[in-house]
DNA sequence: ATCGGGTAAGTAACCAGTTAGTTATATCGT
DNA sequence: ACGATATAACTAACTGGTTACTTACCCGAT
């Protein structure tokens, strides 16, 4: 490792930056613990990213940006969409509550944001058939996400009663979309 | 209205309390303007909630408590307790964001919490057969939830794309739950 | 020598919580 | 009924610590 590298600094700011952020939120966030989370000086911060809410605008880039993108879509088998959905929530608990903190603290989507479920809608809308009376692809998306995210959504006080087997969990995220296709098109 | 009404003040408090949190979350607060909108002196606030995160808990008892007790639970009719909670969280906005500030800031459930998903759950085994292979009481009530609660959790990026019509988003609702309920005992 | 990367030491504003009081109202002896 | 007194309700101004952001400077490599 250079004694002086700037992408190194920057990447390390970056990654403290998401830590912190997940942990505690815009409002909670401090600017020295991520400097000196990422052992670097808290000018640099200001140097590279500008202020605290560019930062926080980087991060959610930075996290939320792979989140829909890394799962692969498969408009012929949502089930196994969901499931893949679900085994990389479950895998990825710090970007959910980036996810979570931006929707309360920064509710703005980009356009390229939306671009990510126009062409998944597109996709769906390809592959099914038209059927009278049936849902909206874009609406059936909604269900079907609403089940592959249910175990992050679902209150503390219910996870408790619940099964906590995360295969289980995943098979029971399956099931119910399966309940979902076969009462569609 | 009296010149010095303790209960009103309390109240006024407590009421201007519930949007600034719901609006700012526990991090973002300010006591100040909690004083201020509430035409109330900021010593007050102390003398009777102690301090901000004992104001903040108030809000939770008073907005959370309500939520998941105002919806009377019909074991039996699983989409129709579905529909009912989707128009309690269409008319709560408010209580939704502090639901998620309190996830977020306030990761704990007190007892009294849980019990409002015990009694649920102890009168969904009662009315359900346990027919072989079936999921649990608990697990089939995470899968309600999420239905119920689809269109609160659906990423922005993809609500634009889908139905705005809330009638048609109830409607939908009660379908999901409905095909769950058919897969299930 | 100069320029990008890095640092120490600020600064001004902010904010949760407190101090030291004032004013309204309830209580009680007469 | 009524003044004295206690107490509850309320207030303005302050404090000490925190926080986002800056200034002025140093160092190493080319």
């Amino acid at each position: 490792m250079a004694v002086r590298d700037a992408e190194a600094t920057k990447a390390r700011i970056l990654a403290a930056s998401v830590a912190e952020f997940a942990h505690h939120g815009l409002a909670g966030a401090r600017i020295d613990r991520i400097a000196s989370a990422a052992n670097a000086n808290k000018r640099m911060i200001y140097v590279y990213f500008g202020n605290k809410d560019k930062l926080f605008d980087a991060v959610i880039d930075a996290a939320i940006g792979e989140m829909f993108e890394a799962v692969p879509f498969t408009p012929r088998d949502l089930p196994e969409y969901g499931a893949k959905l679900f085994d990389f929530l479950v895998a990825h608990p710090v970007e959910i509550r980036i996810d979570a903190w931006r929707r309360l603290e920064r509710p703005v989507h980009t356009a390229l944001e939306e671009e990510i479920f126009v062409q998944k809608v597109a996709a769906l809308d390809a592959v099914r058939s038209t059927t009278q009376g049936a849902l909206s692809s874009a609406d059936l998306l909604v269900a079907v996400l609403a089940a592959a995210w249910s175990w992050v959504t679902v209150p503390t006080s219910l996870a408790v009663l619940a099964t906590e087997d995360v295969a289980l969990q995943r098979q029971q995220v399956v099931s119910s979309i399966e309940a979902l296709c076969r009462s569609q098109g």
